[in-house]
DNA sequence: AGAGCTGGTGGGAACGTGCCCACTGAGTTG
DNA sequence: CAACTCAGTGGGCACGTTCCCACCAGCTCT
C-alpha cells in the first residue's frame, strides 16, 4: 500500500469537520429535515427554485392519474378491450380495419400498458436478479462483476428484460434477497462468484426459480453454469512458465472453497506433474482474490521458498498484489520472478510491468449467463445447460 | 496501449478456432437449440443430468402455482382478508387475538405478499432506476460508477426498494429505458453521467418522475443534484502544484458539454488567474473522460507546450493515461513533470508512481442520491435538493 | 337450403392486493 | 335505560391486464 498519503483540507484555511458529523449532517439534508442548514465548508444551493415555487413537480397529479389505459383506448377506437389486447401482443387474429384503428388510439392517446397489471395476470415480471457477493471482493476494485454486468447488461438489451441488480455485502442483505426471491419479483435469478456451501442456490432451486450459476460449485453442479476453463487455462500458464525455464513455480491460490479457486489451483499442479515436478506444500498459498490478501500470501511464500522464480496467481488482481509485494521485497519481474495472472482484465494492461495472464471470456460469460437464464424462463421443461468457455493465453512482460 | 501482446491458444496444440464462428455457435448453445453439440475446443458437459431426467425443474407447478394468497392466511385464521392486510401491513386496529392468529397462520403457509398485485393496487413498484451511460466511458474502466453503484446499493439496502441497472450505450438502449419509464416499473430515477443536452431529464420531469442527478448539468439545475465540489477540488489541486513551484500548468480538461468537465476547468483556471498567471489557450486539451482520450490529449499538449512543468487531468483515469504518455516520451514524473488527477479511485494508488489526486466521496454521492430520491418519492411536494459535496487533496508521489 | 367451419370480436372472470365503508358489539355517557 | 362512541372487523370494489369462451357473420360444402 502506498498509504502514506499526505491529506490537505480543500476547504482551504479552514477547519476540517468532523467527518462523522458531516456525514450525518448530510444525512438529515439528504431526507429534507429541517435544521441548521449553513453546513460548513459545503456550498448548499439549496430551495425552492422560482419557477415551480412550493410545487416542485410539475402537475405530478395529471401525469400520475390520467395515464391512458387499454379501457380508454378501446372506446377511442370503437372496439373491445380484447382488440386492442390483441394489437399490443401481435396477435394475428384482428381485422386490418381494427388494426389500423387500435394503433392511431395508441398513438394519439400516447398509450403505455401497464407492466405491474400485465405481471399480475401474465406471472411474468420480465425481469432477472443479478445477485453479487460483495463480501469477498469489492464491486470495482475486481473488474470481473462489472465485466458480467456488462455482458449481461447488453443481451438483456435486446429484450424487454430488466435487471435487478443485488449486492449482498451482510446477512440483511442476504435475507432481503431471499424475500426478494419470494416476493417474486423476478423472474430467474444469475448467481456469480458462489461459495461450495452457500444455501442460496440450494433455495433458489427448491423455489423452483430459474437459476443460472455464472461459476460452477462443482463440476456436476445440478443448477445450468457458465464458467471459463479454469483448469486448463492454469495449465497453460503454468506450462508457459515451465517454457521460459522456470521451475520453482509458486501459486497464489484462490479460496478453496470455490470451484474456481480449486479448478485454477488443480490445473497448475496438474501442469506440474505432467512436467514431472513434484507438488510441494510450500509453494501454495491460498489468497482470498483480493489485492491485499495477495500480497500477505506472497509474503508467505517468500519466507518458505525464498528461491522461487515463478508466481502464477489465480486472479489478475491478485498477480497485482504479488507485484507490489514482489517490488516491495526488491525482487525483478519478469528478471527474478515471472508472474502470471488469471483473467485478462484491463488492470493487466496497466500493472508494471504489463501482467501476462490467461485471458478468461468475462463479457462473454455475462452475457451467455443472462441468454441461457431467458431461455430457462421461457422453456421450464429444457435441460440445464453446463458450458465451460475457452481460455486463452496472453502474453505480455511480466514473464 | 501495451497492445503488443502476443497470443497462444489455451488448447496446445489444437487449432485456434474462427471466433467469429465461436461465438455463433455459443449463442445457439445458449439459446437450447438442437444442432451439433460436439463443441470444438470447448466442453460440453450438458445434458439432462441421472436425478431429474427429462424434468429438470423441481414440481415447477407446486412451488409456482400455489403460492399461498392473502385469502388462503385469512381462511386459515380465521379472520377476512382485511385483517389480513391489515396485520401485514402494521395497522394498529387489530385485536390482539386475531394478529397472533394470523401470523401463526402466515408462519404456517410460508406467506409472502405478492409485490406485483401491491404494486398494482398502490401504484408504487418499490424499485429505482439507476441510469448509467455507457457510451463515453466503460464501466470496469472508470471506477466512478462503480463506486456509485455500491453507494447506491448500500443505501437502498436498508430500505425494501430494489435497485434496477440499466447501462444506456446506444439509441435503442435509450428507447427501451424511457420505454421502462413509461411503463412505470419504477418509482424513479437516478441518473449518473448527464451532459448538458441530454433529452433524459428533461422527459423525466415531465413525466412527474422523481428524479435525482449525481453531477448536474448546470448550477442552477431544475433537478435535484448531488455532486462534488468540481470547481473548488479543482482549484485545490493547481494550488498545490503552485505551492511546488511549477507556473507552466497544463490542463487536460473533461467533457465541455458536462458541468464536470466545465467546473473542473474553470476552478483550474481560477487557481491559476489567483496566482497572476494568464491563461494560455494551449496549455488546455480536452479529453473524454477515456485513458485512450487523455494519452492523445496529453500528446498533442505535449507538442503544443514542450516546457510543461505539470498536468492537472480532470480523472484520475485520465490521469493515468497522461503518465503512459509521459512515460512514453521519456519525461519522469514528478521530477519533469507533476501530475495531478481527481476522483482518487484505487486507480489512484495503482499508478506508477502512485497519483495526487482530488478525492470526492463518490461512494458517498452513491448514497445520496439513492436517499434523496427514496425521500422524494415518499413525499412528491418537497423542494428540490443541491448538494454539493466537499473535496480533499491526496497527496501521493506524483506530484 | 341447412349444417359446418372459420376469421374476427367482445364481455366476463380472474390475478392478489389495498382501501372505502358499512356493520357489530362492548363500553360510556346523559 | 337509551343513545352514542369507537375499536375491531370483513365484504365489496377497483387497479389494468390477459385469457377463456360465447357469439356472430360470411363462406363453403354436401
Amino acid at each position: 500500500m502506498s498509504g502514506d498519503a499526505k491529506r490537505e483540507s480543500t476547504g482551504r484555511g479552514q477547519a476540517r469537520q468532523d467527518s462523522r458529523e458531516q456525514v450525518a449532517h448530510r444525512e438529515q439534508v439528504a431526507r429534507g429535515e429541517q435544521g441548521t442548514r449553513e453546513g460548513h465548508g459545503r456550498h448548499e444551493e439549496h430551495g425552492t427554485h422560482e419557477e415551480h415555487g412550493t410545487r416542485p413537480h410539475p402537475e405530478p397529479a395529471k401525469a400520475t392519474g390520467s395515464r391512458p389505459t387499454i379501457k380508454t383506448v378501446a372506446a377511442l377506437a370503437g372496439v373491445g378491450r380484447t382488440t386492442v389486447s390483441r394489437v399490443v401482443n401481435g396477435s394475428e387474429l384482428v381485422s386490418e380495419k381494427a388494426r389500423e384503428a387500435v394503433l392511431s388510439a395508441i398513438a394519439e392517446l400516447g398509450y403505455v400498458p401497464n407492466s405491474v397489471a400485465r405481471g399480475l395476470v401474465t406471472s411474468r415480471t420480465n425481469a432477472v436478479a443479478l445477485v453479487i457477493p460483495e463480501s469477498e471482493s469489492r464491486l470495482g476494485s475486481e473488474p470481473y462483476f462489472s465485466a458480467v454486468i456488462r455482458g449481461v447488461s447488453a443481451a438483456l438489451a435486446d429484450t424487454r428484460t430488466q435487471l435487478q441488480l443485488t449486492l449482498v455485502r451482510d446477512q440483511a442483505e442476504r435475507d432481503q434477497l431471499t424475500q426478494s426471491v419470494a416476493e417474486r419479483r423476478v423472474d430467474g435469478v444469475l448467481l456469480v462468484s458462489v461459495h461450495e456451501h452457500d444455501a442460496l442456490p440450494g433455495l433458489l432451486e427448491s423455489a423452483g426459480l430459474p437459476t443460472v450459476l455464472a461459476g460452477r460449485r462443482r463440476e456436476d453442479d445440478p443448477l445450468s453454469y457458465v464458467c471459463a476453463d479454469n483448469r486448463g487455462g492454469a495449465a497453460t500458464a503454468v506450462r508457459h512458465l515451465l517454457d521460459r525455464g522456470r521451475r520453482r513455480i509458486a501459486t497464489v491460490a484462490g479460496p478453496q472453497d470455490m470451484e474456481v479457486g480449486r479448478g485454477r489451483l488443480r490445473g497448475c499442479q496438474e501442469a506440474l506433474m505432467e512436467a514431472g515436478i513434484p507438488t510441494e506444500e510450500h509453494l501454495v498459498a491460498v489468497g482470498d482474490f483480493t489485492e491485499e490478501g495477495a500480497r500477505t500470501a506472497m509474503r508467505s511464500l517468500l519466507e518458505r521458498a525464498p528461491d522461487l522464480d515463478a508466481v502464477f496467481a489465480a486472479s489478475d488482481l491478485m498477480a497485482a498484489g504479488v507485484l507490489l509485494e514482489l517490488r516491495a521485497q526488491g525482487r525483478r519481474v519478469p528478471e527474478d520472478v515471472s508472474v502470471v495472472g488469471f483473467e485478462d482484465s484491463y488492470l493487466a494492461r496497466h500493472t508494471n510491468p504489463p501482467l501476462t495472464t490467461v485471458r478468461q471470456p468475462t463479457e462473454e460469460i455475462g452475457g451467455t449467463i443472462a441468454r441461457t437464464l431467458l431461455h430457462e424462463i421461457e422453456n421450464p421443461a429444457v435441460p440445464r445447460t453446463r458450458l465451460v468457455l475457452d481460455t486463452e493465453l496472453v502474453v505480455r512482460e511480466s514473464s
